[in-house]
RNA sequence: AGACACCCUAUGGA
DNA sequence: TCCATAGGGTGTCT
């Protein structure tokens, strides 16, 4: 047996939808963590689930949210979005600037899904989350996996 | 021939804007007279151009400029715009308080685009104008004609 | 603190 | 082409 970090490392890609949004929504995660399986496959967990109504942006937050909470430890996680909304809310200190102002958008208005915000913020704080931004036309296979299997969650809300 | 009043009745309708803003800018205007042409239909006179690099209020405040000044003789107008700014101006008395308050806003300070509000007054002084503030996206046709026009002007500037 | 306008970006859809 | 869900900013005034 070799010595381990604690930390894993682990990939997830995400996606979310709704339609017509607002209206009949899905969400979907593939997690790929590091260690492999007997087979020497990387071992995969693939989560989805949708609702009877909701908005495509609460869809995107909830993909990432709840493959967050799927993770057992600790971990340094690079997290695919095509969600601009979602990446630059971490990226470009949108969340910092929300929480400094009582959660006020740029134009003094009251921020929306704060309560889905709230729990990714303490969802990511136990990990080491890189948000990356992905085109979302880009071709990525897992991308598009993720993008059937919102389709397919969707569809049992409709 | 019919006697006429010497004060002819115009309706006009205004837009500007940037892209960005600042930026590249353009303006429009439709002039719509109550003589009729041989044809019966309502006399029209329509106005757009551009500049490179303005701002969304110069653009706004040149429209009713440029339309002010297409007229012939002293005319009856009832000029459309979506500018708060520029509505607010003539109809909440601010004209009136800059004149008096040697061009200082409320909080003392320079007002802006003076050269064009000036003119503005003066091209305004001639006739009887109506400033009739429009809600930005009423619908109105003539107002998506401007909107158009506004585009095209600025697109040979950009 | 308020208002209007001008935009910029991405996603979700019809 | 259109609309909705969401964010950022500037131009201007009270």
């Amino acid at each position: 047996m070799q010595p381990h970090s604690t930390v894993q490392d682990v990939t997830i890609y995400t996606d979310g939808g709704c339609s017509p949004n607002p209206g009949p929504g899905g969400w979907a995660a593939i997690l790929l963590f590091d260690e492999k399986d007997v087979a020497g496959r990387r071992k995969e967990k693939r989560l989805k689930d949708g609702v009877y109504d909701s908005t495509n942006n609460r869809m995107e937050l909830t993909a990432a949210l709840k493959a967050l909470e799927a993770l057992d430890g600790p971990a340094r996680v690079e997290l695919h979005t095509d969600s601009r909304y979602l990446a630059n809310a971490f990226n470009q200190g949108w969340l910092e600037n929300w929480q400094e102002n009582g959660w006020k958008t740029a134009s003094k208005k009251p921020v929306k899904n704060k309560d889905l915000w709230q729990k990714l913020l303490a969802a990511a704080e136990a990990h080491e989350v890189e948000w990356i931004w992905v085109e979302g036309h880009a071709g990525d296979p897992l991308n598009e996996r993720v993008d059937d299997m919102v389709g397919q969650a969707r569809a049992e809300f409709e």
